[in-house]
DNA sequence: GTGAAAGCGCTAACAG
DNA sequence: CTGTTAGCGCTTTCAC
């Protein structure tokens, strides 16, 4: 028997799944050495025009994959990150690893994707088993923007943390910019005509509640008004919104401006004010924060919000990590605008 | 210059990070061969209990993290998978994929995540570098029930397809059970004694609506009821619910309850409702799909819901991959049923 | 019980 | 211009 193909003669796979090619295969096929085969492909070394054609030709029919993991075993990269979120694929993760992915596929990576659900054992584990496949960096996506305890000590890959910064200043970490998310919101109520402002927002308990509770007096004052009441501190959600409202026309029933911390009190306020018979906007202007388009679009009248760049966080939080891969890291805090999605409220 | 400890003396890595110990500065540091180490670490062969425990000591204080890349090259194997998602992380993929990292995890598995953004060429693309990588399996997740093309014809690994079907059915498919969903929104509304039943439902042009709308229908008559009017045909929004719901009322005002093909227009149909000043539960009974808490819970009334089972989707897809993997494919449609879950409309 | 050597698929340095 | 060789970090025979 003699085989007339020069693919090598090994049992079949038995899986019922085609055999990949290898570059040895390649090169038997195009009648050159693998050494000659790899320059080929690679557009190293120099070499005949025709042979680098007929190379790829070869390279072409046996669909011929090159392993990276053989490449990575030389070169010591993997081209490949990993992204530990910690809140279960919740909206704020989801933007973020977008924009990541969007970075890093410029620089060719690929993203392993892990769910700590917020638990710091399952973190560790998956820090652990990242750094098995050697990938060549990891970034960490919180879901607020409290500081967090740093996912170790001296790894041997750059970490970039993002949304929540690390609560070890020389890490690299991005954030978005919550004092600007508060004064884009009131610049917008006053330029509007406002001049009775309420702030309605989420649990004291979050740094983001509290920032943006205090910035938001700040910008006031920059225009030389007061908040009307104190910060109404609740939860994240539409009934807390629905009852803030009620409290609040109760206690201060000319208030003609509400910023709520989030869109789904945004919400929640927006449907309290019109049932209580106010006319939206014309008589009270309500601004969010989150464009969380499903909600924003459906609310009546569709929020005017705050988007916190979200995305924008992530893609740069991805170029961190690629610059500090690539050995130039940019440790500290850096910040992320927002911008203002003018809608109908 | 004598150096007193085993690592071998390269340059410093100059990138501030750590230097990663290999198996070699382990055994060197155990004072034993590569071999007997990497027989200690992985419990193979016949050592004495002391050997092994000098080396996982070693390995201990080296942080050794063995190199999954030198040992795929090896295996074959990279206990890898690619999760490719059409819809950018939307809520559909959000749970498969959650799902499919479950049963991954237990097959210690890790998966790379990338965003087709439905572009088929970006698709290829990832394919094509899903394999470069020599991941063991793909998932393709999609976000509609309609089948999809194959990505693609003879593929080097298993490719498991979630919630789109592929359309060539000796591709191995998971996807929801549509016509169980339509049944048991049917049998609570009429077990909680509604006789004239209505259905809003999304655009005609996707498989979905279509198939909700017979199977309610089918589940009707098996109670011996007709569907009140013709099925509603339009969007998947919140508009959609209200504005479907107001001309309801005026064509067919005796209506007791409405069957709303996703939790969205189930809001907007409340919404509507209410009002109207009809009073819900008592005289209307809604029930959506999907279970999408957010939405479902800050409705008025809460929304009874077909919960999909989309994370059960994503673990079974991710079981079948892993099935597919070790050798035993189970080709064809699997089906995953939903479950209802009762809150108050 | 333990060590030495071969080899996974590829690239890079050096011969020819 | 092209082929040969060594070696990335690990596991696995096969000697000793």
């Amino acid at each position: 028997m003699t085989s007339d193909t020069s693919v090598p003669e090994s049992g079949p796979p038995a899986n019922g799944l085609p055999r990949r090619a290898g570059i040895a295969d390649v090169a038997a096929r195009a009648g050159v050495s693998v050494g000659t085969a790899s320059k080929a492909l690679n557009g190293r070394g120099n070499l005949r025009e025709e042979t680098r054609a007929r190379v790829r030709a070869a390279a072409e029919e046996l669909e011929f994959a090159p392993s990276t993991v053989a490449r990575s075993l030389l070169t010591g990269r993997t081209f490949t990150v990993g992204i530990i979120t910690t809140d279960s694929y919740g909206r704020f993760s989801i933007p973020i690893m977008r924009g990541a992915e969007d970075a890093l596929g410029l620089g060719e990576m690929l993203a392993f994707l892990c769910d700590s659900r917020d638990d710091p054992i399952r973190e560790q584990h998956h820090i652990k088993r990242l750094l098995e496949r050697r990938v060549d960096g990891i970034i960490v996506a919180g879901r607020r923007t409290d500081a967090r305890q740093p996912v170790g000590r001296n790894l041997p890959v750059p970490v970039v943390y993002a949304l929540a910064p690390s609560a070890d200043e020389s890490d690299i970490s991005v954030t978005s910019d919550e004092p600007g998310a508060a004064r884009l919101a009131i610049d917008h109520l006053v330029r509007t005509g406002r001049r009775r402002i309420a702030h309605i927002t989420g649990p004291h308990s979050h740094a983001s509640s509290r920032v943006r509770a205090d910035s938001t007096v700040e910008a006031l004052r920059a225009h030389g008004l007061e908040l009307v009441g104190d910060p109404w501190f609740g939860s994240w959600s539409e009934a807390w919104g629905r009852f803030a409202v009620a409290q609040l026309l109760r206690s201060d029933p000319d208030v003609d401006g509400i910023f709520c911390g989030a869109d789904v009190i945004a919400r929640g306020a927006t449907d309290a004010l019109r049932e209580s018979g106010a006319s939206l906007p014309m008589q009270v202007g309500v601004v969010g924060v989150d464009n969380w388009v499903i909600s924003a679009e459906a609310a009546r009248p569709p929020l005017t919000t705050v988007d916190l760049g979200l995305q924008e966080l992530g893609r740069r939080a991805g170029e961190l990590l690629i610059a500090a891969i690539d050995g130039s890291p940019a440790p500290g805090l850096h910040t992320v605008p927002g911008h203002l999605v003018v809608r109908e409220s």
